[in-house]
DNA sequence: TCCGGCATCGGCCGATCGGTTGATGCGGGG
DNA sequence: CCCCGCATCAACCGATCGGCCGATGCCGGA
């Protein structure tokens, strides 16, 4: 446990406030040198190329180039840094896109300093880390070994997902099918783990994103 | 008040049930002919064709061959007969193309017996016809009179829109923008309006349909 | 024959949504 | 200078949603 030379960090968000209050975290801590800060997906590149950190924390959800697009070109280059993202919620549909991206360790923002360290230096000596809520979603991903979006859809699940889309209620499909209230709801929930959505909202987009609508 | 010559009638719902119930329910009433059925927008047309009927009582949302498409078929066609839109619901988000296409009135399907018929003998004679709920949609409709769906997303409602798209809750969209659910819930009330949509999900779909998201 | 996908249904619950009303401040165009 | 669009916020409320449990029946492939 000795102390070894400090891990150094590059800070990627876009929020000001958040850059600020993690460079102060860490400097503040034994161990670790914050070498710089990046607002978007880019910037973050060239200061990944510049400085060399040994840990990049990253934001995701960034307005001006995302950020799995930048650790998947990360990964592309072969960089030595490891990533470990940071983000305020466990929702994010990003998540898995991340990791597959070569994310080496996925906290949210609300972890506990401690925590944040070790995940630090946890992900400096190249070990993965993972919120609880990320672990699980993670497992029932890999439970389920087909791509998390590509599972077809059945005929109801599209006839209904139609009526989603047009911003039919639940009780207004069931008389539209002939079907019940709670049949409804079962077509749903099936089709929002198949597109890999959180509700009506999100299945849709995911819907002509892949060419199902529209 | 005498009784003239009966009104012609041509009958299209692709629900069996609907069609009988119509069919029965202007066969015992006087002063109607059943001229036919079609279950989808192209056999209406085929029909109307063929059978030259007063009024057609057309439903929306068919599976082959949508109501709307139909309407402005005839319309275009110059037919005789004049559309009566029957449908289910008064969120039905074709009501205005309906009218626009050239629809004579409006009933909703739970309307009494007595303001079917009423409603039928008023389109034959060319009158509009319209549900309330209906009727109140219109006005507003008309008092802006911009294209229903043309307005232009101020940028913040656009960043709210894309949001939503990922699933993203209203209280998740206020911290992300940094700004209060209340914001984020006026933002949507008013990119609801401006898209013609009911809720997210009707939001999102139109959205992509103008290629303001994907 | 058994398993799995599909479609159907029920009930319960907390969380979320959408509507309504009303208000403030800022900036630009008429 | 006034009006309007935009962005911000508040409080309230009913309706709706989504998750969770479980259950049935049909059919087709292994």
């Amino acid at each position: 446990m000795t102390t070894e030379a400090p891990i150094s960090l590059l800070i990627v968000d876009d929020h000001p406030v958040v850059r600020d209050g993690l460079r102060g975290m860490f400097a503040s801590a034994p161990g670790f040198t914050v070498l710089g800060e990046a607002a978007s997906g880019v910037e973050a590149l060239e200061r990944a190329a510049a400085l060399d950190p040994d840990v990049i924390l990253m934001d995701l959800r960034m307005p001006a180039g995302g950020g799995v697009a930048a650790i998947a070109e990360l990964t592309r280059r072969r960089a030595r840094a490891k990533v470990l993202v940071l983000t305020t919620y466990d929702t994010d549909s990003d998540t898995l896109p991340a990791i597959e991206a070569g994310a080496t360790g996925y906290l949210l923002k609300d972890a506990p300093r401690d925590e944040l360290f070790s995940a630090v230096r946890a992900a400096a000596q190249g070990r993965t880390v993972l919120s609880p809520a990320i672990a699980s979603r993670l497992v029932s991903a890999v439970r389920a070994p087909r791509a998390p979006g590509n599972e077809p859809l059945s005929p109801r699940e599209r006839e209904v997902l139609g009526l989603v889309a047009k911003g039919t209620s639940n009780r207004e499909i069931a008389r539209e099918l002939f079907i019940s209230e709670a049949t409804v709801k079962t077509h749903l929930t099936h089709l929002y783990a198949k597109l890999g959505a959180k509700d009506r909202a999100a299945a849709v987009a995911v819907a002509y994103e892949r060419g199902i609508l529209g």
